[in-house]
DNA sequence: TTGTACGCGTTATCAC
DNA sequence: GTGATAACGCGTACAA
C-alpha cells in the first residue's frame, strides 16, 4: 500500500506562539538528523527508527514547530486546502453546509476556503479559477449553476463533489438531495389532511431544485387523483419577498385555495406574512407547508410545518466524499432521505 | 514613495485553463526577457520600458498565465489571503458580515479565509493559530471572547481588525457598535409608546455585547425616571429558544409587563412564539422589540420592530480597515450608528 | 532599465 | 533507514 503524505493536525498553541519562525530545517539541527528525516516523521512517509524518532518529536515540541503549509504546498503539490464554491456565503440553508464541511475538515488538518458563486454561472466559474489559482486540492460545489459538462471538465484536474446532481466519473462525486420526492411528500402531507385545493409557490423554472419540486408537487398531485391546475401555480424566487408577493397574486387571482406548499422555507415565511396581511389566518383559514427546515422556521408563527433537509449533514457528507477521494478511494455517501416535519401550519380540512 | 507590491488582479478565465501550469518563467522566455522583468511587471515594482511591457503583457495574455498564490506567499512573504475568524459560519447575524468582507476583498485580489470561534476564547485562539500558519497577511476578529491582551499580542505580528471593542495601537483597528445606544433607542421606542413596565431579555452576561445592551435598557428606565426591576429581567443566551424561555419564566413569574425588549432578534422571535403559545397577542397585549435587523425579522408575524445594526456593513468597513492596515495607512473607519426600524411588534398602550 | 543569482521552507529523488 | 541534493515558482537584492 503506497502511503499518501497525510496532513500534519499540528497541536497548535500548545507552544508559545514563537516570534520568529520555527523552520523544519531547525528541528532538524537540534534533533541531530536530516531535514528530510523531519520530512519523513512529519508524514509518515517512510519508517524511522525509533531512536531518532523520539529525538525529532522532542525538538517539534521543544521549539513549538509548526510546518508551514505555503512551503509545503510548493515543495508537495497540496495545499491542504479544500475550495468550497457556496451561492452565497450568507445563505441561511446553506451556511448549515459550509459548518459540517468546516468541522468535518478542519480536525483533520485542511482548511475550506468558501467562495460565493451568487448562483451565477460566470461568477461560479469565475471562483472555481480563483481556487484552482490558490491550488486548492479539491472543490466542493454547493448545486449552482454550472453545467454538467462543465463540472466533469474541473474534475479532470481535480477532485470535485458537487450536490444536486447526478454525474459520474473519475475524481467526481456527487450527493443529490431528492427534490422530487419531497415535494411529493410536502403535498401528500396536505392531501392525507383533505386538502385539494392545494397552490404551489414554485421556484425559479431555471433552477434544477425549483423544477424537480414542481414535480414532485403534480406527482402528489396525479396519484390522488386531482387535476393539476395552472393557475394554482405562482413561481418565485426563492426569497421572502417572492413569496409574499406570490401569495398577493394568488389571492388577487381568485383562484380557490386551501392549502399552499411552498417550495422553500423562505417563500413560506414571505407566504405566511402575505397571507396575514390579507387577514388570512394560518393554518385555520388556509394550511401552509415550507421545503428545507431553516432553523427560523421552527420559530415562525405558527410553527412552519415543512421537509427537512440536512444541510449540514450534506456539508458533512459532501467533506467526507472528498476525503475520501483525495485518498484515492471511491466515494461511498448517500445523500440523506426527505423528512416530513409537521408542526403547527397546517390542520385538516373541515369537512 | 515605496511602491507595495499589489495583489495581481488576474483576469481568471479570460484564457482556457492550462492543463500544464504556466509559469512566470515561461512568460519570460517568450517575450524574450528575464524573470524578474515579468516579475516586476506583474507587482509594479519598477518602471520597465513599454516595449518589454507589450511583449510581456501579449506573453501573459497568449499563454493564460496566471501566478501561483502558493509561490508568491513563499516567495514574497505575502499570501494575499485574510484571515476571518467568526463565530459560526452559519449565524445569520454575522453571515452578513463575511459577505461584506468578501465582496471588498475579492475584487482587491486578496482572498478571506473564514474560520468559526463558537464563541470560545480558546477555540478562537486555535482558529488565529491557523490562521498564522496558512500565513495569512491580516486577522479579522468578529467580536468574540479573546481578551484584549490576546488581541494585542496578536497585533504585534501581523495587521488585525477586531469589531465589537474599543482598542488602540500600531497595526490594530477596532470597530464598536454602539450597543448602548442601540438598546436605550430600542427602550426608549417603548417608553415613547407609553409602556412603563419593560421586561428586558438580556443575553449571557458572559458576553460584552449582552453587557451593553443591559446597560442601554437601564439607562433609558432611568431617564425617564422609570425604576429599575430585577425581577422583569431574564437572561437568554442569545438564541430562539433562550428567548421562548424566557418569556415563559416571565409569564410565571406573574411581573407584569407590557412590553419586552429582547437583546437581540433570534431572542425576540423565540419570545415571540412562547407569547403566542400562552395565548398573549403581540402587540395587541405586549408590545416586543429585538435587536440586529436580521434578515427574517422583516417577515416574522408580526414584523418585527428592531434596532438595525448593518453586519454588512460592518463587514466592509472591517476590510476596508485591512486594506488600510496592508497599505500601511492609518484606518478611518467608524462603526455606523444605530437605527431604529419600527415596524408592527410595538404599538401604543392603551390608555 | 534590465538580468543574475539567491532565498523562501518543504518534499521528493536519488544514492548510500 | 538515512542523508545530500535538486526541485517547487516567484520576489528581490545586487550587479551591470
Amino acid at each position: 500500500m503506497k502511503k499518501n503524505a497525510s496532513p500534519v493536525v499540528a497541536k497548535l498553541g500548545s507552544a508559545p506562539a514563537a516570534d520568529v519562525p520555527v523552520t523544519l530545517e531547525m528541528v532538524a539541527l537540534r534533533a541531530g538528523v536530516s531535514p528530510a528525516t523531519v520530512s519523513r516523521i512529519l508524514n509518515g512517509t517512510a519508517t524511522v527508527s525509533p531512536v531518532r524518532r523520539q529525538a525529532v518529536d522532542a525538538a517539534i515540541a521543544e521549539l513549538g514547530f509548526v510546518p508551514n503549509p505555503v512551503a509545503r504546498g510548493l515543495a508537495g503539490g497540496r495545499t491542504f486546502s479544500i475550495g468550497v464554491v457556496t451561492q452565497s456565503i450568507d445563505s441561511p440553508f446553506y451556511g448549515a453546509a459550509l459548518r459540517g464541511i468546516e468541522e468535518k475538515l478542519l480536525p483533520l488538518g485542511y482548511s475550506p476556503l468558501f467562495v460565493s458563486g451568487q448562483w451565477r454561472a460566470e461568477v461560479e466559474a469565475r471562483c472555481v479559477a480563483v481556487l484552482r489559482s490558490r491550488r486548492v486540492d479539491g472543490i466542493i460545489i454547493l448545486t449552482g449553476r454550472l453545467t454538467d459538462k462543465e463540472i466533469k471538465a474541473y474534475a479532470k484536474a481535480l477532485p470535485v463533489v458537487v450536490t444536486g446532481r447526478k454525474l459520474s466519473g473519475k475524481g467526481l462525486a456527487t450527493l443529490s438531495f431528492d427534490n422530487v420526492e419531497g415535494a411529493r411528500m410536502a403535498t401528500q402531507h396536505l392531501i392525507d389532511l383533505g386538502h385539494r385545493h392545494i397552490a404551489c409557490i414554485a421556484g425559479d423554472s431555471q433552477h434544477p431544485d425549483a423544477v424537480e419540486r414542481l414535480r414532485g408537487y403534480r406527482k402528489a398531485l396525479e396519484e390522488a387523483g386531482i387535476p393539476y391546475r395552472a393557475s394554482l401555480v405562482v413561481e418565485g424566487e426563492f426569497h421572502e419577498q417572492s413569496g409574499l408577493q406570490a401569495v398577493e397574486q394568488l389571492l388577487d387571482s381568485g383562484a380557490k385555495f386551501t392549502a399552499v406548499f411552498a417550495s422553500n422555507d423562505q417563500m413560506a415565511l414571505g407566504a405566511s406574512l402575505g397571507l396575514a396581511r390579507r387577514s388570512v389566518r394560518v393554518p385555520e383559514d388556509v394550511s401552509l407547508i415550507g421545503f428545507d427546515d431553516l432553523p427560523v422556521s421552527l420559530y415562525a408563527s405558527p410553527p412552519l410545518s415543512t421537509i427537512h433537509q440536512s444541510a449540514y449533514e450534506m456539508g458533512q457528507l459532501a467533506a467526507t466524499a472528498m476525503l475520501q477521494l483525495l485518498a484515492g478511494e471511491v466515494p461511498s455517501v448517500e445523500a440523506p432521505a426527505p423528512r416530513l416535519v409537521a408542526r403547527e401550519s397546517c390542520r385538516r380540512l373541515a369537512p
